[in-house]
RNA sequence: GGAGAGGUGGCUGAGUGGUCGAAAGCGGCACCCUGCUAAGGUGUUAUACGGGUAACUGUAUCGAGGGUUCGAAUCCCUCUCUCUCCGCCA
């Protein structure tokens, strides 16, 4: 959520910033239901003000054994306004948070204007991106090669489960089990990061204080006939939702947070898209990466949580490129997002496979996550980053793919050999 | 699933209808005292939102939501979470 009172004093700026997330903001309606609401507060705490002092005068007139009457019926009185106004304000305030809940965060002036994918901007290419070498060798696509293997399948998955879903079998399994495994090692050996095992059902607040609810239901499964829990689209939402209700002090800042989880995701919208193969699962795992900083150092803690999440690509040796996000394509919650996309060569094309993000105190301050800053002793929103440090099931993906050798067999990259007892390559079934 | 107990400030814990936002202790902070340390003294110390340059001030909050009452931490109802015992279970 984004601050109401510096809304109100930068309509004009926030409210053409917003635009730039194609967000068009009803400055009349805001101003309006923000003042209404302000309105109705303080008529209400002015009626409950004069109800609590009457009340506290008949407490002194009942101890002297005095008649009370005349200020009973006052402040019955009193009840009757308050009560219409108490209802009113609730009213209000529903319309307020509604609206306030649906506004995106405010984009970063480094953000480039652009509708679309097409319109990132792409910083930088990993080292060993000699992608004339790898795409003339016209591989297949990965799961063309795990089907040949007898190690990939789609169309049982599809009986068990519908579409979208996946089964691997034997070492290709066991690949995928050592991805997860390598990536949480090296981020909490390497970059310091705590490992945490997160619930993979969560509830409506969760979601709504990292930014998924009110706006993308649509995005996520729900379980209804128990209790209102939704899956985990990432470990984003539990690791985040650590930070609920917390006032940190200076010295507990940055915390950072890993967790390998599977997440879920409805794919509305994208039907047609990535049908085969591991790209566009319900089902996916994926070790995610989320910092809680302070507000000045949430930029630097950004390039730093990007590095961490290179740092995997650059192991296991997977050609990559870092891309920029432009305003359009940069999410709801987020301020900037720097992405890494790794190179397909079946599709050549470079993939999404990691998302790094600045919510700033976007997700701060609908969590009610503070800290206390050392210098002005206030309690100010921390801020909150978070990437994926890799999406498992693409990285496996890009494996398969970069990996293969002339045999359509698999080539494992050193860094997973220790997880997979030394094998060296996966041969077919 | 069955039976019971309980949720009060950073923590421990008192408070069963009226200056209770809440005693006391611990912890934190500030100052004082002692040559240092240890100990001691005094004061201060919840959060959110609103008003005010500020001192300050108003409202709400004692798990959550309703209700009773002029007035609720305290009484009633519903929900929720935690703990203990039994059963079941990876």
């Amino acid at each position: 959520m984004i601050d109401s009172k510096f809304l109100r004093q930068n309509i004009e700026n926030v409210s053409s910033n917003l635009l730039k997330k194609n967000y068009e903001l009803d400055k009349e309606y805001f101003l309006k239901v923000d003042s209404d609401r302000k309105n109705l507060i303080s008529e209400t705490e002015e009626l409950q003000n004069k109800k609590n002092l009457l009340s506290k005068e008949i407490g002194v007139l009942k101890l002297k054994k005095l008649d009370t009457s005349t200020l009973s019926k006052e402040v019955e009185n009193i009840n009757s306004v308050l009560k219409n106004k108490q209802d009113a304000l609730i009213l209000s305030e529903e319309k307020y948070y509604d609206f306030m809940l649906n506004i995106p965060n405010i984009l970063d002036d480094r953000v480039p204007l652009g509708k679309s994918s097409d319109d990132n901007s792409v910083i930088n290419y990993s080292d060993n991106d000699d992608l004339t070498k790898i795409s003339n060798k016209g591989f297949s696509d990965h799961s063309v090669v795990g089907k040949s293997l007898g190690l990939y399948d789609h169309d049982i998955a599809s009986s068990i489960s519908g579409s979208r879903f996946s089964l691997l079998f034997g070492s290709l399994a066991q690949l995928h089990r050592a991805l997860g495994s390598f990536m949480v090692d090296t981020h909490i050996n390497s970059h310091k990061y705590t490992e945490v095992n997160v619930p993979l059902l969560v509830n409506n607040d969760s979601l709504t204080c990292t930014g998924q609810l009110p706006k993308f239901k649509d995005d996520l499964f729900e379980i209804k006939n128990k209790k209102d829990f939704f899956l985990i689209p990432t470990a984003e939402v539990p690791l985040t939702n650590i930070f609920q209700n917390k006032i940190f002090s200076e010295e507990e800042l940055p915390i950072y947070y890993t967790s390998l989880s599977t997440c879920f995701r409805s794919e509305a919208g994208s039907y047609g898209k990535d049908t085969k193969g591991l790209i566009r699962q319900h089902q996916f795992d994926k070790v995610e990466l989320v910092h809680a900083v302070t507000p000045e150092s949430s930029d630097e803690s950004l390039n730093l949580l990007i590095k961490h999440a290179e740092k995997i690509l650059n192991l296991l040796e997977l050609p990559y490129r870092k891309v920029l996000l432009c305003s359009g394509d940069t999410g709801f919650s987020a301020s900037i997002t720097y992405d890494l996309e790794v190179w397909m060569p079946s599709q050549k094309a470079y993939r999404e496979i990691s998302s790094c993000s600045n919510f700033t105190d976007f997700q701060a301050r609908r969590l009610h996550a503070k800290y206390k800053n050392k210098v002005s002793k206030k309690k100010e929103y921390i801020h909150t980053i978070n990437g994926s440090g890799l999406a498992v099931g693409r990285t496996l993906a890009a494996i398969i793919e970069n990996y293969q050798n002339e045999n359509g067999e698999i080539e494992i990259p050193d860094v997973l050999r220790p997880y997979m007892n030394n094998m060296k390559r996966i041969e077919s079934n």
